[in-house]
DNA sequence: ACAAACTTTCATTATTTTTTGAAAGTTTAA
DNA sequence: TTAAACTTTCAAAAAATAATGAAAGTTTGT
């Protein structure tokens, strides 16, 4: 298999995945393509390479940069722009859990926090039903929060990985 | 603001977050309602709560019976299915942490193992520096696999806890 | 100030995903 | 066996989302 192949099926595959998590493809497409080379790629390159539209690159690109996930580049000479992935995974995951995180996990978690501070007319046994779940709701959401900042802290450090060890 | 009112807010919210994580809304707001209630509910009457047509409780209750999020439930002397939600919150992380992992890190993991196999042609730095992106793509997968069987095994756990509050 | 080189925007179009609802299928009780 | 009560299916419609590309905007060098 060439190079050239095997790239366009991880391209392919990480889009599809970004697709199941509520990542445009496209967005997905241009992140897997800049992370399998290591020369920095204009515009005009990914449109080529993966067959999209100018404006479809240019979106994307600029929100993988607000996600962190891709910075610009300026070459010397060179009137256009070119970008490039960190290409630290850790760093990658660290960047993708912190914008979901502020996406979707503090939205729910205000949300449960109103309904908590209501007071809720009607029948005392569905009211106290639904006041367990929203206090279950919000341990959970605490403890999710816990977690992923535990697991980006201490993803390359000792204590973790031999925590993982003892406790697997 | 009456239970109903909470309810409905709830099952928007839930329903909204769903959607943002590959879920389709209906399912997630059916999950919702169920969990909203103690009792068990019928397909007439999830329709009628949330709005939504026959085929599309039918096809999404499947879906959340897959997931194990959800039972169906015989009443004596009633004709009509009932359907309950797996009211443990733990028990419900889990067992969607376990369904998504099924559906997408699985495959991606495969297609890693694939690649990684593969005698791949071409620039000897361009092809070093995919494999390199291919390890640490699988290391970071397994860790991640490793992390949630943790966060599964260890939710409720007096260790678990204790370790966070030291981590943190 | 001009124009070439490049980037951004956004109304329109295309694609994908979800929902509908009526028809077909199934089960149960008499 | 029949028919009422209920569930399932799936082709078609609707809704949501993503992509296009041409025009507008910007920057830079002369």
């Amino acid at each position: 298999m060439t190079i050239q192949e095997a790239r366009l099926s991880f391209i392919q595959t990480w889009g599809a995945l970004g697709s199941a998590w509520g990542i445009p493809r496209s967005m997905a497409q241009i992140h897997a393509l800049l992370l399998t080379t290591h020369k920095d790629l204009s515009t005009e390159d990914v449109m080529q390479e993966i067959q999209l539209s100018r404006g479809n690159v240019n979106i994307n690109m600029r929100e993988l940069i607000n996600w962190n996930l891709v910075k610009k580049q300026h070459k010397l000479g060179e009137r256009k722009e070119f970008f490039t992935a960190d290409k630290n995974i850790w760093s990658i995951a660290q960047n993708i859990v912190t914008e979901r995180k502020r996406r979707e996990l503090i939205p729910v978690h205000d949300m449960i926090k109103e309904l908590k501070q209501t007071k809720l007319d009607g029948p005392k046994d569905e009211v106290k039903h639904f006041e367990t779940l929203l206090k279950d709701l919000e341990e959970f959401v605490v403890q999710m929060d816990k977690l992923s900042e535990m697991a980006i802290k201490l993803n390359k450090n000792v204590l973790f990985k031999n925590m993982m060890k003892m406790l697997s």
